[in-house]
RNA sequence: GCGGAAGUGGCGGAACUGGUAGACGCGCUGGACUUAGGAUCCAGUGGGGCAACCCGUGGGGGUUCGAGUCCCCCCUUUCGCACCA
């Protein structure tokens, strides 16, 4: 190499012009699938190791940063994994059903099914381009009928374990997607996908019955390796509560008794229920309604139910109307009149509510509109018990019943316990836990999905499609738009729908409505093993080798529904005896959000980054490695590119460092070497430390520090110095780093190669630098060996005239922590 | 309103269990080499001060020999959920 020194005694490079990195990323690309580097040997692998991310679902306009930031993100651990020995198998495949799909092939007036393969082929070039370690063999789409069918298969599952049934039920409606929306997918009562305004309407619908599951769901994550931030979105939305159901028995308005039961967290204050309140869907509404009162029911009710989700779920206005009947509270014996209100829902709960104003907020608001009674009977410590009401006291930390009979002067937590068990003695009160977590809704009235596999006979009533003839394929239709039918365009086709019923052989017709794409990838990563194999969803040999997944990443976005549906799905068919876990992931991380100008990437803010130019520019190891350096890989970070030159530098100086070392060849160690051997194993010790932890920008930091002791003055690099690493920087920039190390001699793969260890003594260093504080204030530092006690530093330090001045007569105080610092207190 | 995360130089960010704040990178300043350089290399770079020193991790208190880190109160940003009884 051409390094020359000057009279200066500076040294001067001349640029390391041979590192081109688009011919090196080129020539490994084609080494990798000649050499089937990547493929992983399914059935025989020894130490497997599952590293998934997220699949994807194919956009037309191609992979943009923030999914490579994802996929770069698990390629470089699932690298590291494959260096630290396992068999690691990294699979790709696409989410390509749904209605982002459906809604992008109206838009251009394509169809879907030709529309995907295109995507699909433009996504797979862009992500062999940036160089991950896909096993391609094992690449699979939820809209190929051969992965369907088991998608299908899986309905079929759940419907044999009676975990899957129909129902009519109020549905969020989107009037522009003109289809049923899961409570998921509304977002602040509009809709996810085009924003608009969701409106209830009532339709027959597939559920999973998810809420079944809800315990385990819950009790579950305490064991699992995801971060906090995502088992806490979980638990929130399984939403656990408890409490009691009361009973409260009523007469209705024909003379006819019966009982409203009622769901409270709250059952210490049922002395204070002075109202109650029922859904407008609750099934007592009809018979409690007072011939008085008629009217104004029924103007309400038609009122609500016209009214959208929005306005129900937003606001916080109290509506309601009397139904002229009255129940009986258990504990005071006393008669209280029956509501209906909107602000009682219907899916929570027992769809009524002992209401009780003085202790809950929007049962005192609703009390104020209506001019209710309000009673108090818990009251906080210190305050007056008659005193008046402004707004509801909730709290409970102190507080004593009162006016509530023999019960007066307990505190909370006894007087929930104590009523309770007094109410079960009469049969009208018993503990009961409640989950937030609805059943699951998946059917859908579009097109562009697996339909669901159920035939419906006059005979035979609902007959499952046979296994054994699936799949029901999805037709090819050209007129796949969704009216405001209330079903799906596959309705429109009888000579599709039409078919004989499996079981008596009539006339019959096929469901016309698909599965929700959340069921697609529900269960995605138990096909991967196992693709190829089309007999079975899942080969259980494979599955019990390669499940659970290792290590899980993906996006936060995904934190509650789509784990917890694959969770779902997983518990289920592992209850059916098909695998003995019954958690799908290990460990999930999920990883942040690049942004652009503060902004998240969105194609209508015009700020999405497509990655294809700046690998032209830079090559995909500089862009990998940029992309893992701009911030901490769990939280992302604002895309700039001026700084992508920071890496690009950092590889040419490697490149360099490196060929510069082959070249010079057994020439003897430089004077520095073992401060060089110290840094390089330190560095080892910690790159080793940060991959695993997914702290990607230290790792890299690490070893451009590395390189700046390698590079330091005018000293030539040697073999031993570079070599590890190579190894080091293989998961992050892996083409320049088997380049590198097939010209240093190797005939495998770098990823074949093994993890450099560290010399753990070597990584200490032997002299440290210790502060000295006077006071805690910074007052010095001082080169000391290691191991120097505290009588010596002190001496030291003393002897250091500019840290002696601050100390005048005796020290009060000595703090020394050995090989950190010295405070002196005086 | 409830819940999560976060506020550190001009910028992105380091700082593992309380122990030298600002690693690493970008940018900037000066220099070297150059016909030239947006290439490469060297040096410097939190603020103030000639200096000794002083001030600095959103703000205010506190605990401690010592606080970016722990505790209390407030402010700001951001992302979820939103009448769940």
């Amino acid at each position: 190499m051409n390094k020359t020194v000057n009279t200066n005694d500076q040294p001067t490079f001349s640029p390391p012009v041979e590192y081109d990195p688009q011919a090196v990323e080129m020539k490994w690309q084609d080494r990798w699938r000649e050499r089937g580097t990547n493929a992983v040997d399914i059935s025989g692998a020894r130490d497997p190791y599952y590293a998934l991310m997220m699949f994807p679902y194919p956009s037309a306009e191609g992979l943009h940063v923030g999914n490579l930031f994802a996929f770069v993100g698990n390629d470089i651990y699932g690298r590291f994994q494959r260096l630290q020995g396992h068999n690691v198998f990294e699979p790709f495949g696409y989410d390509a059903f749904g209605i982002h799909s459906e809604n992008y092939a109206l838009k251009v007036g394509q169809h879907p099914s030709s529309l995907i393969p295109q995507n699909i082929a433009n996504f797979e070039r862009q992500v062999q381009r940036a160089g991950l370690m896909v096993d391609w063999k094992q690449k699979l789409a939820t809209t190929d009928p051969d992965y369907y069918k088991w998608t299908q298969w899986v309905f079929l599952q759940l419907l044999k374990k009676g975990l899957a049934y129909k129902k009519q039920a109020a549905v969020n409606w989107c009037p522009s997607c003109k289809t049923v929306l899961a409570n998921e997918q509304v977002v602040g009562g509009r809709c996810e996908r085009c924003d608009t305004p969701v409106e209830q309407r009532l339709l027959e619908q597939w559920f999973f019955r998810i809420s079944e599951y809800a315990g385990r769901l819950l009790d579950n994550l305490d064991h699992l390796d995801w971060s906090d931030s995502t088992k806490t979105a979980q638990r929130n939305w399984i939403g656990r509560s408890e409490g009691a159901e009361l009973v409260f028995p009523v007469e209705t308005a024909s003379g006819e008794k019966t009982d409203i039961r009622v769901f409270t967290t709250r059952p210490d204050t049922v002395f204070g229920a002075t109202y109650m309140v029922i859904a407008p869907e609750h099934p007592l509404v009809e018979e409690l309604t007072a011939p008085s009162e008629r009217a104004a029911v029924e103007d309400y009710l038609e009122r609500t139910a016209k009214q959208d989700l929005v306005t129900r779920k937003t606001s916080t206005e109290k509506t309601g109307v009397f139904t002229g009947s009255y129940a009986i509270n258990p504990a005071t014996e006393k008669q209280i009149p029956i509501w209906i209100a909107d602000y009682v829902l219907m899916e929570y709960g027992t769809g009524a509510i002992m209401a009780v104003p003085a202790h809950d907020d929007r049962d005192f608001e609703f009390a104020m509109v209506f001019g209710l009674r309000i009673a108090r009977v818990v009251c906080a410590e210190g305050d007056d018990p008659d005193s008046d009401f402004s707004s509801a006291y909730t709290g409970s930390e102190g507080a004593r019943l009162v006016n509530s009979g023999e019960f007066d002067g307990m505190n909370v937590d006894a007087a929930k316990k104590a009523i309770v068990e007094m109410l079960a003695t009469k049969a009208l009160a018993k503990p009961v836990v409640n989950y937030r977590l609805h059943d699951w809704c998946i059917s859908r009235q579009r097109y562009w999905g697996p339909p669901i596999p159920i035939i419906y006979c006059d005979k035979c009533g609902v007959v499952p499609v046979p296994e054994s003839d699936l799949p029901v394929l999805l037709p090819y239709v050209e007129d796949f738009k969704p009216d405001d039918s209330g079903l799906s365009p596959l309705a429109r086709h009888e000579d599709w729908y039409r078919v004989a019923c499996p079981q008596c052989g009539g006339m019959a017709r096929r469901e016309t409505d698909v599965s929700d794409t959340f069921l697609d990838s529900a269960w995605y990563f138990l096909r991967y093993p196992s693709v190829g194999h089309d007999d079975v969803a899942f080969d259980r040999e494979l599955t019990q080798k390669w499940l659970p997944v290792d290590s899980y990443i993906g996006g936060n976005e995904h934190a509650v529904l789509h784990l917890l549906y694959s969770r779902f799905v997983t518990m289920v068919l592992h209850d059916m005896g098909y695998f003995d876990f019954e958690e799908p992931y290990v460990k999930f991380r999920a990883h942040g959000l690049i942004i652009r100008n503060g902004a998240k990437m969105s194609k209508s803010r015009g700020n999405v980054v497509i990655p294809d130019e700046y690998i032209a520019t830079w090559g995909a190891d500089a862009f990998r490695g940029y992309l893992m350096f701009l911030g901490p890989f769990e939280e992302g970070g604002d895309f700039r590119d001026a700084s992508i030159s920071g890496v690009k530098r950092f590889l040419d100086r490697l490149w360099f460092s490196v060929v510069t070392a082959i070249d010079s060849g057994d020439a003897p160690a430089a004077d520095d070497s073992a401060d060089v051997m110290r840094k390089l194993h330190q560095t080892i010790k910690k790159v080793g430390e940060d991959t695993p932890r997914l702290s990607y920008n230290t790792a890299i930091a690490a070893m451009m520090e590395y390189m700046n002791v390698l590079r330091r003055g005018e000293r030539t690099p040697r073999r031993h110095e570079v070599e590890p690493v190579v190894q080091l920087v293989a998961p992050f920039a892996p083409h320049i780093a088997e380049e590198l190390w097939e010209r240093l001699g190797h005939t495998e793969s770098v990823f074949d190669a093994g993890w450099p260890s560290f010399d753990a003594a070597l990584a200490t260093e032997e002299t440290v630098e210790i502060a000295v504080q006077v006071n805690g204030k910074l007052r010095g530092r001082l080169q000391v060996s290691r191991d120097t006690e505290k009588d010596e530093a002190l001496k030291l330090a003393m002897a250091d005239p500019t840290i002696a001045k601050f100390v005048s007569g005796e020290p009060k105080k000595i703090i020394f922590v050995p090989g950190r610092l010295l405070n002196i207190v005086v």
